[in-house]
DNA sequence: CCTTGAACTGAACGTGCGTTCAGATAAACT
DNA sequence: AGTTTATCTGAACGCACGTTCAGTTCAAGG
């Protein structure tokens, strides 16, 4: 029997990605079968490739549509004047995403190594453009004498990694927990680049 | 055709474990098979069950001889007196363990999701008690006035996550450049904790 | 020189994989 | 009411997986 009252495209396209995007996280993209992932959605596994081609471009689209997002409210996001000032809306926003998007986070993090080598590149492109923005601003406060790293790329690569750092350990402990997470690196961001 | 001349078991036994780090390390463990890694060894793939009870076996062996020996030689390393040198030389003796040892790095990482639950638990132990080594270094900074920070946990998480991130972009340039990335990270940290 | 046994092969086992597709179903349209 | 069509099933495809094991080979010990 197929076509249970009420499932449609537009209900089970996103259910899809909601599914693959937390098994993908939380068990790794090779690890996790078509025939599970449907499961999760209570569907076949053939009813899949209505809403893909393929498991690779389903993993694409979830690491690609996680970073475009972030780059995109980056961008939209309203900026302060002052390289100090854009450096702690960069580090407030980037720990904000993270936090609320730990699952995305993670399958970044992990399965970068599981993309193709074409998806890579794009993948490559974004992360250098979103990464960009906040050496772009060290490079500013650099320029005017406010930060003191000797690197602004290396810099700019240990508080990647440090902010990034934050989803996979923390665990949900409500919005006071978050703010004190948030207070606490910026904190730490702050003092590390000399401002 | 078997036993080719000159190969015996203290030669092959090592050279799966090494096949195996380096392959585990760059595509992941469910991602590499044993006949792939038989392949790297040269041998067939049911040899390799003379050197591991099995796939998973193997991984945790890896992974727990990497904690295990970071342990160990930071157990027998000379400590400085006062806790912003004791904090340096964790910090230096850190960056180089990882710049040594990239693969192993990438593997502990990446790899935790594929062990199994009785594995991570034993990892977790060896985990906690090399971040608990940093975490005791900066609680008596603290106690002291040393250093600045709100939570030596979080500090701890954030430093960690800092350093070991070396691993996941650096690639090898010399000793020059492993002595500046060393310098610019231990300027990084230092200054993030207030020291 | 013969025996022993460690080291390894090569084939096989059952299982699950990603993907395809003809057919079934039911909502939507005429 | 009849037709169309988006949605989904269920079975099948060939292939690769981890693991086992009887048999083969050859260095070493007596």
């Amino acid at each position: 029997m197929a076509r249970t009252t009420g499932s449609h495209s537009e209900i089970t396209g996103p259910r899809v990605r909601t599914a693959a995007l937390k098994l993908f996280a939380d068990q790794g993209y090779v690890a996790v079968s078509m025939r599970q992932l449907a499961a999760e959605v209570g569907v076949q596994a053939g009813a899949l490739y209505l809403y893909s081609p393929d498991k690779q471009t389903l993993l694409f689209g979830l690491m690609q549509d996680h970073l475009a997002a972030m780059l995109a409210d980056w961008a939209a996001l309203p900026k302060p004047k002052g390289a100090v000032a854009a450096f702690e809306a960069f580090v407030r926003f980037h720990i904000r995403y993270e936090l609320d998007n730990p699952a995305a986070v993670r399958l970044c993090a992990l399965e970068y190594r599981s993309l193709s080598p074409e998806n890579r590149t794009a993948f490559d492109a974004l992360r250098d453009s979103y990464e960009g923005a906040l050496e772009k601003i060290l490079r500013e406060g650099q320029g005017e004498k406010l930060f003191t790293f000797a690197d602004p790329r290396i810099a700019t690569k240990a508080l990647m990694a440090m902010l990034t750092g934050i989803g996979h350990w923390y665990v949900e402990d409500g919005k006071l927990a978050r703010d004190r997470v948030e207070r606490i690196f910026w904190n730490m961001a702050r003092k590390s680049v000399g401002a």
